[in-house]
This record gives structure tokens, C-alpha cells and sequence, in this order.
DNA sequence: TCAAAAGTGTTGTCACTACACCCATGG
DNA sequence: CCATGGGTGTAGTGACAACACTTTTGA
């Protein structure tokens, strides 16, 4: 807030918003792993380079929401959860210019993920061999990757891969492919449920030669024990993807 | 990120840089209680209003530099912890012009805190009870403070309220004071303890009429759990206030 | 009837709480 | 010698990991 006044250079400071996007997709063997699109530069610095998705912040636009719109134009879809991660700023993380940039994470659905746009200029990549990107943008999925497993930990944000109505199982395999790690059933079993989050939807999901496992739905309105006050509440799910 | 680029407008979006600063200073009953400076507006829009320090983010300078150089500025003090907040910029929050602001947060140490500046334009009020301030201001002073309590709860920060070296029981204090409800003293000095951050000196505190403290030190370089990425592991403390 | 996954029971460990109790010092 | 905090011991609780076990389906 204007406290001391200087006058704008000929080189401003510009601000700029970029979105890491994380989705999982099958790896060769079949199991999910996470995956996230990266776009091709098509001018300098570093054109040719891949690099986050964004753009420079338009005037009139809300930060969430151009983040929100760089996520659908990259890659057709509408997050099912979004955050601010960090403002990286470092004077000399831009070649040639002061670009500050407020980052966002989002997830989303990974069968939407599957039929997402991609074309020469969209990339999609396992989010844990990164090449070489432009700018410090190695460093911020890096970072928004640490940030995503610590939060999948304490949090309930794993259904955000999922669809509307899920199985524990499914659930567990989201978590899993996450933290890289496998988990005991019957104990996430009753932590998920312990969590007052899950609602049986009184569904179950037949076709499989085994015992039909029962259908859940997260519930959000369910008493959360204390919300970060910057995370809004309303599911992200309904928006219109046009 | 230059991905697409749009011409900077008339009134282009403007980006500062805002500090929400916390000492512990005793309230008339001596206890200690959260404070933090603000800064009387000098200017439109909002003059008059009080407000937090913070200013224009220069093109040259760090975002982390210009927060502790206007927090240096309107408390006199250099931050023995600073981290970035949050970023704030929705469309509306500030008449006339879109600001963006990057806002960090800051410990300063209380016995310095006693003594810094204060003057016309620069007012310490209660953390807990704020008056009408300009902007946004009030909600992320409650976020700053919400980040604060939650992070004491699982990190260790309350040393940055104190001094080089410190008793178990003043440690004590400060958590309770942000936390505002008393702890065990047998089962706070083991948490502590077993954190393995805690370095003895080897001193006592004498002079008291009962049996001295041992002293300790707060040692940085004990193995973390898992540190934060982009958090900074030197200290803050040796930088000259200069 | 069998493979496979759903779902339940049980036990051990660990972190944290509550609180009783002993220790060392200055007055 | 006693008030005052420093510092230790210990039992209870609740969350979570490990893993044996039962249940229900499709083939």
C-alpha cells in the first residue's frame, strides 16, 4: 500500500501469475503417477525453453482467476483445487527485466486430464523428472511438489484427483501414487473415515470379481478443525469449464 | 512469465511490499501480550488511517529486503525471523488503483522491541484487538496472527522473541503468551527438549531465590524434520541493524 | 470353491497430558 | 527452614502402524 511514493522507471517491475498443475496419469506400467504441463516459450527470454503456464496479470483480473484462466487455456480444464503457493521475486530470476510472479497450484480430475489438450506448444511431464526449464521454474515445481505430499499428509485433498463419488480404494491409490509410498489398507481405511469428511453416498461399485466396495462422496461442509483462512470453502468442482 | 503479452495500461497494477511485525511487550497487568507497529497513512487514499508499514517495491531491491527495510524503517529493529505471508490482490482492495501487495512477517526480539521508535506516525497496538485500519489491513493482520500460533504450535520460532540465550521458563512464556492458555512446565520442557534444537550453554540464570535455570541456545543446525523449501537457515540475527 | 479385494479386530508403540513428587537456591 | 520455581517420575489416553482374520463378490 502506498506509503512512500517513487516514481514508475522506464523498466517497470512487471507481475506476472503462473499455475503448477498436477494430475495423475498412468506411467508405462499402469500405475498413476503425477504429471504436470508445461508450455514452450515462443519469445525471449529463454524462447524454446518450457516453462510454466501463465501470463502477465491483467489489470482488471482477479490473481485466482488468472490463474484459473492460464490452467483452462493450457489445458482445457477447471481446477478442482487451487491455492496460492508463493510470489517468487528475485531481482535477477528473469533475464533483462524485474518480473515478480505469484504462483498457484492447482489440481485436477486425472480422467479429465487424460482427454486434456496438448499440441506442440503443451507438454505434459512427470512432475519428478523435470528437464531443464526456463527461468526458476525448476524450483518452483520442486517446491509446489514438497508442498503438495505435506499437504496430502494432514489434509483432505486427495479426492481432488477423484470424481465426484470415489471408493476407498481409489482414494488410497491417489494417496499412494503421491507419496510414493504404499499404505496400509484397513488403517487408511479408518483414518479416512475418522476424518468426518466422508459420506457414504449408499451406492456400491459392482463388476469386479470381489466384494463390491461402498461409494463415498467428500463432503466439505463437514466441521473442518480449523480451515486455513485464505482457502475458500465452495468446491471449485461447478464452475463451467467454458 | 512472458507467455502472452498485453501493453502496460495507463494505470497499470502496482506492487508493494507490507510487513506485519510481532513483538511480546507486558501488558498493564505485566504479562506479555502481542503487538505490532502500524504507520499513519500520509497521503491518499485512506490518509490518516492507520495502516501496516510497508512501501513500493523498488525494481532493485529483494522482495525480503524491501520487508525489512520498512520494517527497520518504522521500528528501528532488524527481524530475527521474516517470511513471506501471503500475496494480496484482489481488484477492490485498495480505491483508485490495483495494488498487489506481497506481505511478510516478522519476529522482533522483545527486550528491543521496548525500545524502538515510535513517534507521531508510528502507533504499537494490540495484536488482538485492532482498531478500524486502512485497506485489507485487519484481515491479514488476523491471517499473520492465525500463521503465527498455528506455526509455534508444530515449529520452532518462540525463540525469536528472546534473546541469544534463554530459560526454559521464558521460552515458556513467550508460547504461552502467543498462544494465550497456559502449559505444563514438565511436559513443555520435555517437548523441547526432545526436539533436539536446544543446545545447553552450560550457564545458569542466578539471582532469583530459587534453584537457577540452565540456559540454552537455539541451534539452527540440528537436524530438521523436514524444513520448509524456501525457508532460510542462517540466522537473521547477525545482520547489523545498520 | 477359489482368488481377490472389502472390511473388522487386536496388539504394540509412541507422543502427549496430567499430576505427584523431589531438588536447589535466596531470603 | 521455607517459599519458589527448577526439574524428574509415572500412569493414562488417543492416534497410528502392523498384521491376522472374516466377509462378499465374480468367475
Amino acid at each position: 500500500m502506498p506509503q512512500q511514493t517513487k516514481p514508475i522507471g522506464e523498466v517497470p517491475t512487471r507481475l506476472a501469475v503462473s499455475t503448477v498443475i498436477f494430475a495423475l496419469r498412468p506411467d508405462r506400467s499402469g500405475r498413476p503417477v503425477l504429471w504436470t504441463p508445461l508450455v514452450r516459450r515462443t519469445r525471449e527470454p529463454q524462447l524454446g525453453l518450457w516453462a510454466l503456464p501463465g501470463g502477465w496479470l491483467p489489470p482488471a483480473e482477479e490473481l485466482e482467476a488468472a490463474a484459473a484462466r492460464t490452467l483452462r487455456l493450457t489445458t482445457g480444464l477447471a481446477p478442482t483445487y487451487l491455492e496460492q503457493l508463493y510470489t517468487f521475486g528475485e531481482v535477477d530470476r528473469s533475464p533483462g527485466a524485474r518480473v515478480v510472479s505469484v504462483v498457484y497450484w492447482a489440481l485436477v480430475q486425472s480422467d479429465e486430464a487424460a482427454r486434456a489438450t496438448a499440441g506442440p506448444n503443451v507438454r505434459w511431464v512427470p512432475a519428478d523428472t523435470l528437464p531443464g526449464l526456463a527461468f526458476d521454474h525448476n524450483r518452483i515445481i520442486e517446491y509446489a511438489l514438497w508442498r503438495l505430499r505435506t499437504k496430502v499428509e494432514y489434509s483432505q485433498i486427495a479426492h481432488a484427483f477423484l470424481g465426484e463419488t470415489f471408493t476407498l480404494a481409489e482414494l488410497r491409490e491417489v494417496v499412494e501414487a503421491v507419496l510414493q509410498r504404499p499404505l496400509d489398507p484397513a488403517n487408511f481405511r479408518r483414518t479416512m473415515l475418522a476424518s468426518g469428511r466422508l459420506r457414504e453416498t449408499g451406492e456400491r461399485l459392482a463388476g469386479a470379481r470381489n466384494r463390491p466396495p461402498k461409494l463415498y462422496r467428500y463432503d466439505s461442509t463437514a466441521l473442518a478443525a480449523t480451515p486455513e483462512p485464505t482457502a475458500r470453502t465452495e468446491s471449485l468442482r461447478e464452475r463451467p469449464a467454458s
